[in-house]
DNA sequence: ATAAAGTTCAACCATATGGTTGAACTTTAT
DNA sequence: ATAAAGTTCAACCATATGGTTGAACTTTAT
């Protein structure tokens, strides 16, 4: 295993876990040298300039979170089953990185262009399955009608808002982590039932 | 009407501008002064140094989301009725400035310390009359069993999380400005059906 | 009218910060 | 064995940035 690929992970890995944490303009290169415990140097001689290094970690960060909501939205199964699966995705991400979704988000509002780009040079196209089966269930009379794109949104606001104000709900509940990593999993169950049947008594 | 005052709240509201839009470490002493027409070094006469200007603008900011909140969560008002509310609060709130939500969760987040001394100096209680009220709801089988907690969260995350994630939304969905305010609109009217009973047929 | 208090600004200052340079060292290829 | 390519680092550099100073100007109080 050469020295070559090791050092520059260990950059990246540093530069995720500090611009995550402090977002661009809070990250400071000497912090992410020291995190990799390497000269600051090294950064430049591996990734050119600060811009550059952030861009690798934006984009990384983004391929975590949207091509496999995509692909699940795409998938063969119905959409009861879709919702549980797309809980399980997010949740699948808060347990490896909790500050993800916070990152991405802000990131993408400080530079909207950069997002677009982004989304643009990987072909994501918007289901066109996830739609159709949203139609068929409310033309069936099995659902109210609902627009896709609020379905959608529904089942994402449920699962990211409590993580993306996590300092919020941990303060104003009084929740140690502990008792905000229950109040998490609690959601996991809940959200399904929400979607489909809101508050309504079993 | 004096000039002193004229100054101080240009100052301020030039403030809140660029924090809002940029966080603390993207906003700039300078930028903000010219935001505001007026001399760098009047900012330091009114307002010290820039962690105190940004201070003033993130209590003010947080004062028009939390206590209106609170204050519907303990009317005495039925169930139903305070989750229309809650979301006519929020919607106002987004009216007058769509930034407002995502800053204070960016800036929350960054310095946990300073949200939690906010919380502690205003004495914000949790709303037990709201509490009380779920938990009467599930007893007497009008609603399932369901924390408070995770009632209001839902709440607030259907209403919050696609201002946060603006962004996203437009350009996922490919919303242009008109479109995104009309898709926000839609949910003003969605967010209580979901809550109380899903996308279930009416 | 006059002095004191308050306000404004151009010119500075100290430091943090992203980035560069060149020499030394290490690995790889022949 | 040796030269070329690749890697690392201490020492620098240029600039941006938050903050200060002191003089000039304006308003207020007597």
């Amino acid at each position: 295993m050469s020295l070559e690929k090791e050092t520059e992970e260990m950059i990246f890995i540093a530069a995720q876990r500090v611009f995550q944490a402090k977002g661009f303009e809070g990250a400071r290169m000497q912090e992410i040298a020291d995190e990799a415990g390497i000269n600051k140097s090294m950064l430049h001689y591996y990734y050119r300039n600060k811009d550059k290094l952030f861009l690798e970690v934006f984009q990384t960060s983004m391929k975590k979170i949207m091509p496999g909501l995509f692909s699940i939205l795409n998938s063969e199964v119905t959409l009861e089953e879709k919702v549980v699966q797309i809980v399980e995705f997010y949740y699948e991400m808060f347990k490896k990185n909790l500050l993800l979704p916070t990152f991405v988000i802000y990131e993408m509002n400080r530079n909207p262009e950069r997002f677009k780009e982004f989304i643009a040079s990987m072909d994501i196209q918007l289901p066109g399955l996830f739609a159709k089966q949203v139609k068929e269930a409310a033309s069936s009379g099995k659902m109210m009608p609902i627009a896709p794109h609020h379905f959608l949104i529904n089942v994402v606001s449920l699962c990211m808002m409590p993580v993306v104000a996590r300092n919020m709900v941990q303060t104003l509940f009084s929740l140690d982590d502990e008792a905000y990593f229950t109040f998490l999993e609690e959601r996991k169950l809940l959200i399904p039932k929400i979607i489909f049947s809101g508050v309504q008594p079993l």
